[in-house]
DNA sequence: GTGAAATCCGAAAGCGTTTTCGGTTGACTC
DNA sequence: GAGTCAACCGAAAACGCTTTCGGATTTCAC
């Protein structure tokens, strides 16, 4: 392939110094546009490619951004992930930066990584997803003066930069649905408390509650691991209640697949007996039997949001906390959410009496 | 957080030149055991980190390898993309080399990226996957002389560097299980042939029809798009021929699931009429009801693998036909795989006389 | 005690950009 | 026609590391 074109070539061809062609590339101000349109066209004629290395050593900057991958938890985050993914790249690519996978294996290790970044300012900036409740990344990163944009919220986002959905109106939305279909012994299997969606999340539910004089035993409020395991078990202990429920929100689909399960299992069948809503709007939902009902955050768009928030940040210098975008996420109208039947609970009376 | 450390404020503090301490931290031969030790003692107080660009400017080297994220295009991908990233990611940080993540939206935006960083160079090598039986990359990625390692082989793959599953014997394998369980009519639903997997799978289980002297109508090899709308026509079609098949080899879970959409439909259950098999492992397969049969194939450790084989061609000069790997799959039993039973197909005669 | 061979280290030249600083034009004012 | 001011460009110094080349010691054999 040859030696790949340098400045200096295109400078030597058109005679100029190399600081022009350089500046003119750059689109400096004290360059005549006759001159930048020369030097233009000799790189594009040459396919002049600037060695990265050199221009990052030089200016400082390293127009790289991290993604922080989850550590391997949650079940069927994949997809999830890798649409997020594929948006930050894309709105990446448009302006020649790339994107940098930091995969830790811990928390510890993952603060360490922050560490070595402050110290090498090879990453410019980092996307961070599930975001807990009480986070210590925020504040580190902060202390290290390290630009970053989280998808989700914390306790500790109240002057960084985020883009979030409102989980809190989706589950309030969520619940009304059930409450428009008549429901109202709706229960809520939700996340691990240290998830600060997870807060939110029941919070909107409880208020969807709340606004319609809906009161419901203590039991109705339901903690799930975030994956299958987790949803069939809260779902059981959810049916040995004394009246069970007539609906189900729960925190994730994966959460709502396992309690799928569970209500198979105890002769129950998902969307008859007991409504469930799910949340994610996986794909995948669409092919169980039944299908599931679900709601939809967008992700493709998420990451390009995610992306462009982030390099405003770094190369503006553009405020984290002018940066906090709250999206809404919509229901996904499948077979597992409709109004209750009269045979279920069986033995209300008799259990209300107990 | 001040100033980083240079490797002048180690040399000068310890009356060294540049040069040496570079040496003695690259572990030259012609630096004393007794200068290193210091010089890394130092480098450690200090909390050294070298800046990368520089290192990489000076060097030629990129220390980068980028990973070529598959288009969107097939389902619940995502999964597997994710370990197979994290294990490249973690093999990687080992020795401090960087994951790129590159996203291409069309092929020809791969093909032109794959140009781009033939020039550059600014990514030292690439992992693909997604494999075509005839897939453009591998010519070009080998003229550009760019190194690189597939995950998954293709027609264009006899001198270049690979790991794959052995479809073929994994598809071998999993027919001879259902030919143990007593299935005779045994059908594929496969991918489309333009997947060199697809190929490969297909093989597989006509060698394990051919091998017990099985003969099945031609209708019972269907194809499918990698989708669980795919999987559900082909099963749907299937169940139309004359004798439908007691048992179904699938290309993959995600057309599994579909196939079990489509037994629902018609009344049938998966695992009780007609046996199921998929094929990668999901997680999310054992919490189907009923839960799939699959085989498996290692995917975090993949990750790894890849990374370790395009480091050692990268840096050490590695011959890419020595680093050609098979690996097996194995058998995840879970409920969909069963004896056939008497009552299927119902007019079976009637059928076959027909 | 001389020559040769090791052993260890420093000087300095890169690597390919960016960016500061200043210098040369020509136009424009009065 | 001297002075001022833009407008435009070049020289050269960074940026922080690697690596070549050679020089100074020391070691060893004879």
């Amino acid at each position: 392939m040859g030696e790949p074109t340098r400045l200096k070539a295109i400078a030597e061809r058109l005679n100029l110094s190399e600081s022009t062609v350089s500046r003119a590339l750059n689109d400096y101000q004290d360059i005549s546009a006759h001159t930048k349109l020369i030097v233009r066209n000799m790189a594009k004629q040459l396919d002049y490619q600037p060695n990265i290395h050199a221009k990052r050593l030089a200016s400082g900057k390293s127009e790289t951004i991290g993604y922080v991958m989850p550590i391997q938890e949650a079940q069927v985050t994949g997809q999830f992930i890798h649409e997020l993914m594929a948006g930050i790249a894309k709105a990446l690519a448009k302006y020649g930066w790339d994107l940098c996978v930091i995969a830790p294996q811990t928390t510890e290790e993952e603060l360490a990584i922050f560490k070595k970044i402050a110290r090498t300012r090879h990453i410019s900036g980092l996307v961070i997803t599930r975001t807990f409740s009480d986070d210590p990344r925020f504040q580190l990163l902060q202390e290290l003066e390290i630009p970053f944009v989280s998808h989700g919220r914390s306790q500790e986002s109240r002057k960084t930069a985020w883009l979030d959905v409102d989980n809190e109106l989706a589950f309030f939305d969520m619940t009304n649905h059930l409450i428009e279909l008549d429901h109202k012994r709706i229960a809520h299997i939700g996340g691990p408390l240290h998830y600060n969606f997870a807060y939110q999340r029941r919070d909107g539910w409880q208020r969807a509650l709340k606004a319609h004089g809906i009161k419901v035993p203590k039991t109705y409020a339901e903690t799930a691991e975030l994956t299958f395991d987790g949803g069939c078990y809260a779902m059981q202990r959810l049916l040995e209640v004394e009246s069970p429920p007539t609906a189900v929100c729960c925190v994730s689909d994966v959460v709502a697949i396992g309690a799928m399960q569970a209500l198979r299992k105890n002769g129950l069948r998902p969307g008859r007996e007991v409504s469930l809503i799910g949340y994610d709007g996986l794909e995948l939902g669409a092919w169980l039997d039944p299908p599931l009902t679900s709601m939809r955050q967008p992700l493709q768009s998420a990451g390009e949001k995610l992306a462009q928030i982030l390099m405003k940040i770094v190369e503006r210098g553009s405020l984290p906390s002018d940066n906090q975008e709250l999206v809404r996420a919509s229901l996904v109208q499948r077979e597992t959410a409709n109004a209750p039947i009269s045979s279920w609970p069986p033995n209300r009376t008799q259990a209300d009496n107990q």
